[in-house]
DNA sequence: ACAGTATCTGACCGATCGGTCAGGTACGGT
DNA sequence: ACCGTACCTGACCGATCGGTCAGATACTGT
């Protein structure tokens, strides 16, 4: 059945994003989904057909919702949907997007990522107004980086004793926090 | 003189940093330098070695703040004080931190990793009040994670027309932000 | 002039990498 | 019974990996 394939997406996304695409190999792979690395290359030409074949659905789902979100005004109850959706996105597609965030630079030469980059581009467009200062724009790389990061470091050490509504609720507060258009006071109270 | 072991160990540290650990051959680094593989090897006993000799400075260091923030009470001055010297550690030593916080868990059996963890551990309880909630080790977490992301993306895509004093102020009201101990109602005002 | 040390190099090694290929096995349609 | 297809495998390939080694070059103090 098709069962092999798709636990081998699985297997790979896995690796790819918590080891690094360059340092697992097509053997270990093999080697987790309990078949040979010829079988590997059977069900996906390369290793990069296999890489492609494990984040394309999430690069789908987030120019899905970067479609939606321009096809609507933006006000702070677009915003506020947005940052549900986006965070929905986050938690469902969490190794895809660390995979991006933290190897897109040394993914070069791999075509999906130039897709994923442009992605992450629209999306800081999409935030950035004409007035965006300085701290603007680092409020909006530390909770994209930020996210990232906590939800794979919570996956990766197992530490998963969350309840994954919680961690859904925490992760709306705090991104409507760094991303909301704060006044342009001095500082925080 | 030891202009070529220094070069090397910045070279090595960047390379390391932004296209990862085990995607970075010796063969490269030592292009990078000019010089051969062989001579590379001849500074550095292994490719462990460089790595540990690249960020161990920045270990020392953040040992140095670790071990100064315990020796005093657990103060609103002290707390805003270290939160001064972490943002400038980062600023220092941003493709340090960087290497770890994303190639931690594939870092195993490098010695040096350890301690690093370690460091994070630390890190991390000195935040760690009693009352703990999910959403303030999110915070945390993306503080940390957010943080270091940020510092190296604006690195690697040469994009630092930011001012450095901006970005430290910024760095310094988000972090404050993220860290401070809020009080325990319900959500957000 | 000499010895010593520091620096650097090309040739070479075994291991592992991604990938190819010929062939084996199992199964469903006819 | 036969064929086609899907799935899987071991043997093999060239390239590259980290690392070793013997020796060339150059700079030092004496």
């Amino acid at each position: 059945m098709s069962t092999s394939a798709e636990d081998l997406r699985t297997i790979a996304l896995t690796e790819f994003a918590t080891s690094g695409y360059a340092a697992t190999s097509l053997h270990r792979i093999a080697d987790l989904a309990g078949l040979s690395k010829s079988s590997v290359l059977y069900h996906y030409a390369s290793k990069d057909a296999l890489l492609e074949a494990a984040v394309s659905p999430a690069i789908a789902r987030l120019a899905e919702i970067m479609k939606s979100v321009a096809s609507r005004p933006d006000t702070k109850a677009s915003r506020r949907e947005f940052i549900a959706d986006f965070v929905d996105f986050l938690l469902e597609h969490r190794l895809e997007v660390h995979l991006f965030i933290n190897q897109g630079p040394s993914l070069i030469d791999v075509p999906v990522a130039d897709r994923a980059n442009e992605l992450v581009l629209n999306l800081a467009e999409h935030f950035a107004t004409t007035s965006m200062s300085e701290e603007h724009r680092m409020r909006f790389g530390i909770a994209l980086g930020g996210a990232a990061y906590m939800l794979v470091t919570q996956y990766t050490l197992g530490l998963e004793a969350a309840a994954p509504e919680e961690t859904r609720a925490a992760l709306i507060t705090i991104l409507s926090e760094l991303l909301a258009p704060v006044p342009v006071s001095s500082n925080r109270k």
